[in-house]
DNA sequence: CCATTCTTTGCGCTGCGTCTCAAACTATGG
DNA sequence: CCATAGTTTGAGACGCAGCGCAAAGAATGG
């Protein structure tokens, strides 16, 4: 053996260039040359490391959802107080403006799995994990498992479309609005349901 | 003056052909031989009515969003009773399946909005009106003005995440349990609002 | 310094999609 | 039946993106 390999470094190289050419350009005028510029490499360098595009998409798709899930992970236990992380989850789980990188491939990637599996997989698997992060803190806020489930499930809901319209440049929603809504809703559901 | 015109209802026709396609396709998919096909035309002819691709595409989206909102409309004003109208604002707005024509269209021309002004705008007037549904049904049902707007917000946010989730084959996610849902933060804050 | 292995590049081939356009076709009025 | 204006078509030009490949370049062990 001579020289060693250095594929899941470049890999990874690659995948940030895919992320910055899709919030620049978007998924469907996505191009290999794109990304290569953004990687500072030739076209033929990321086909080198991804003969098959969608295998770059699939990664690039992963890379965000694990990405985005850690990092709201980490919001929640930075603070103790239950209530406290709800705040916090709800914070890190609306865009902070149009052009977050993060959410844009979110949001591009969640179209495309309507006809590709492997996508809508994915956004299963992350639509899960932010049930369950949810559903977490609103047990502990004294909710039941049921109940907590509901609410869990609109939450994640409510962040989802409206980081689609912020993402969209809907005129009409801005961050602030939507963490408000977001937050007035939680208040509302986990009152009625510690009342009962 | 001898022939006459006939093209505002060839653009009607190729604008369904493009629905369709968009629905078969995607939009990052869609070709102007597939509108063509899907139309009974030649790929010449498309181009006859439609000299820029994005025109057609605009045509689309305010179609979609016309017909969208007019369905929804008549299914409020088909009921006389208000809770029974703010159930049936939640049917109509849940799609039915993944493969609901104007559903599918309009998501994946939301996430074109990001990167286009004309369909940000069509979104956002969409996101208006519907709105504007939810307050007035809110409304007659006792609620103040601001309380409705929230709730209203909230109520059209939820239809659109479990729309997109819906649409993008979210595996845990059904029309049913979107429904149900929706009418569960529907049922909490209006109960809410009404007794403070 | 050399052999080996991995990496990078750029060029050309190929297929595909759009756009243009002239010609054929069709419907209507005179 | 002819003139006129709208419609439809298909072929060809054109550009572009993806892919393959051969050759050059770089890092490491011996």
């Amino acid at each position: 053996m001579a020289r060693p390999k250095e594929q899941t470094a470049r890999r990874g190289e690659i995948v940030a260039a895919a992320r910055r050419a899709i919030r620049d350009r978007g998924l469907a005028g996505l191009r290999i040359k794109d990304v290569a510029r953004e990687a500072g490499l030739s076209p033929g360098s990321v086909s080198y490391y991804y003969g098959d595009f969608d295998d770059l998409l699939a990664d690039v798709h992963q890379d965000a959802v694990d990405r985005f899930y850690w990092q709201r992970l980490h919001a929640i236990e930075a603070v103790g107080d239950p209530a406290a992380q709800l705040a916090a989850l709800v914070r890190a789980g609306v865009p902070a403006g149009a052009d977050d990188e993060t959410f844009r491939v979110l949001y591009e990637l969640h179209v495309h799995a309507a006809r590709n599996r492997t996508h809508a997989v994915l956004m299963t698997a992350l639509y899960d994990r932010e049930v369950s992060l949810y559903q977490q803190v609103l047990r502990a806020l004294g909710l039941s498992a049921e109940a907590a489930r509901t609410v869990a499930e609109n939450a994640v809901a409510l962040e989802d479309a409206y980081g689609l319209h912020l993402v969209g440049r809907n005129a009409h929603v801005s961050p602030a609005s939507a963490r408000a809504n977001i937050l007035s809703y939680l208040t509302l559901a986990t009152a009625a349901e510690l009342e009962g």
